[in-house]
DNA sequence: GCCGTTTTCGGCCCGACTGTTTTCAGTCG
């Protein structure tokens, strides 16, 4: 039993007790609870992990776990089973949790639909809708008979949460046309794009309109080339957009003065709001997307922007990609009182100084040494890093220890030609008994060497780890490449013990790689904050095979702020010769 | 069911939109 199994049984006990009317707090102390198993060490086995609560009976020491939680968690580790659950199943159909995975259907919906028509999962609900049953119940009509018809469709048509690299830019280009409408003041995308998020449910837009400018204009532009149109009132509409296809997008439009209170509202996460809201409280406040408001009288606060939202709050700012109530809270409102280590510093573009993780035409790269040179330039940095792939990676041509010698004297005219300074280096492919794919002699010469797996993911965890630990125990290696060898919505990560390698990582100096290819993202932010824990160096890099792909900073920085990653920890977060001495 | 710098009891975040309603419940975020 795996602290991830744990948390999904407790949201199946979440969801149980919302369908069945259950008091929404005690829903909601078990979605914290669940929340609480999900932020343990994934390792059962790990000190402090769940194994050893469970012995020491100090499962009741994690917030949001009290006594009838840990209970309940004590008899499903040590049984795999819990009588709880079964009874909270008895009178139910099996697929009653799949019924309210329909839009417009609720849990209150669901259950009259269970109780008054008999349907017992999604096939049964398409049959009634079909045999136009549903209108016949009080409280629904043709049209609820006909959305949930729809809702049953789009279910089966599309995966709901689709990757970052798809939504991101299609928010992007929503935006654009929207604040290209002269009654727009401000725009910006909220929501999980916002945080970062790998995969997002749908978009969310925020307008502050000019003041005294029409909202419709604004909500004409937003739904006009829809693909569909779910529901617009005065202030916000939702529509299905086309690409990526049917995904659906909000707008929320606010009035002047409105923009900061409404952009963190609809930037959540929920579980942020929650806690913050009750912080809120204790303060005498209460927080709306309209404003910050005083409990008493109901008189509002001025808020320009985050800063003073938070400000007002007591509390330091939290960058978006911080809110998931992942301990930022508590760690802001130290910082704003003085105490403790306060919120991690985390990179920002301007802190980067280096590209790192570059290929040129001398492997399977688009673009010669001095275009990717110009590239870096253009972009701000002072260094960059040219890393080429060796043999085992497949690419033809591919670097040798003789291409290496000459690819050197390039290097040397670039930097002289460009005015950036260029290190050498090799993406050096990790062989199956993890040796690697140039002898150490040639490695040594190097500035950069990334060491990555481009082959035989499908070992065993056991023999992976192995592998991996062998290659990142070599003296040369700086940098360990695509971690996982993850690839968003097609490859899964490659299995491996991931903790112990990161604690290796930290022992030996090699940075783990933040990689910004938009499918990658890897390391995922959520390795990255483990990476925190352990003390691992970070790489912020952009694995460019093109001179556009300069801007893989972007998704790279987003990824590894999710991650918590400090700035002090980022390798090229510093000019060339510093990066350097990290190694010496 | 959880929690405590007002509390071991009595709270627990807030508002828009929709549909089927004659005044509001359900759903969503």
């Amino acid at each position: 039993m795996t602290p991830k199994e744990v948390a999904q049984t407790l949201r199946e006990i979440a969801q149980l007790l919302l369908l069945k009317g259950e008091n929404t707090f005690r829903v909601r102390a078990y979605e914290t609870g669940a929340e609480a198993f999900e932020a343990l060490s994934p390792d059962p086995m790990a000190p402090g992990g769940l194994l050893e609560r469970v012995r020491t009976g100090t499962l009741t020491d994690i917030s949001g776990v009290g006594k009838g939680i840990a209970e309940k968690v004590e008899e499903l580790v040590k049984t795999g089973t819990l009588k709880y659950l079964d009874e909270l199943w008895t009178d139910l159909p099996r697929g009653a949790l799949d019924l309210v995975r329909v839009q417009g259907v609720g849990p209150k919906k669901a259950l009259r639909l269970i109780r008054e028509l008999d349907v017992g999962n999604l096939e049964d609900l398409e049959r009634v809708v079909r045999e136009g049953k549903i209108r016949e119940l009080k409280g629904f009509g043709e049209k609820s008979e006909k959305q949930i018809g729809e809702g049953i469709a789009r279910l089966k048509s599309t995966s709901v949460r689709r990757p970052l690299w798809q939504t991101r830019p299609a928010a992007q280009k929503l935006l654009a046309k929207i604040l290209a409408l002269p009654g727009v003041h401000a725009g910006a995308v909220a929501g999980s794009v916002r945080r970062f998020a790998e995969t997002n449910g749908d978009l969310d837009l925020i307008v502050e309109l000019k003041e005294g400018a029409q909202v419709e204009p604004v909500m004409d532009a937003f739904c006009e080339g829809a693909k569909e149109l779910i529901g617009r009132g005065g202030t916000k509409a939702s529509i299905r957009i086309a690409e990526p296809e049917n995904l659906q997008a909000d707008l929320r439009v606010v009035s002047a003065g409105q923009f900061a209170t409404a952009l963190h509202h609809f930037t959540g996460s929920k579980q942020h709001h929650v806690k913050l809201r009750a912080h809120a409280r204790q303060l005498g406040l209460t927080l709306s997307e309209y404003a910050v408001a005083r409990l008493e009288d109901g008189s509002r606060l001025s808020i320009a922007d985050e800063t003073e939202f938070y400000a007002a709050l007591q509390m330091a700012y939290i960058a978006p990609e911080l809110r998931e109530d992942h301990g930022e809270i508590e760690l802001s409102l130290a910082q704003a009182r003085g105490e403790g280590p306060g919120l991690p510093q985390v990179i920002e573009r301007k802190d980067v100084r280096g590209l790192l993780h570059v290929h040129t035409k001398w492997s399977d790269g688009a673009h010669t040494i001095e275009d990717m040179a110009r590239a870096a330039k253009a972009a701000g940095l002072s260094w960059l890093a040219i890393t080429d792939h060796t043999v085992a990676a497949g690419t033809n041509p591919h670097m040798t220890a003789e291409r290496l010698g000459e690819q050197a004297k390039e290097i040397a005219a670039v930097q002289q030609a460009v005015g950036i300074r260029v290190l050498r280096g090799v993406e050096v492919d990790i062989l199956k008994d993890g040796s690697l794919d140039l002898p150490d002699e040639v490695l040594k010469t190097l500035d950069v060497v990334i060491a990555s797996l481009h082959t035989r993911h499908g070992l065993d965890e056991a023999a992976q780890t192995e592998r991996l630990a062998k290659a990142l125990s070599n003296p040369h290696v700086k940098i360990w490449g695509h971690p996982t060898g993850r690839l968003l919505g097609s490859r899964e990560p490659t299995s491996m013990r991931m903790e112990e390698l990161l604690a290796l990582c930290a022992k030996t100096g090699v940075a783990v790689e933040c990689n910004g290819t938009p499918e990658r993202l890897d390391l995922s932010a959520e390795w990255l904050r483990h990476a925190r824990t352990v003390g691992a160096r970070v790489s912020i890099s952009v694995d460019a095979h093109a001179k556009e792909q300069v801007e893989n900073l972007d998704w790279a920085i987003g990824t590894a702020r999710r991650g918590w990653t400090d700035r002090e920890r980022v390798v090229n977060a510093r000019e060339a010769d510093e990066f350097l001495k990290l190694w010496q």
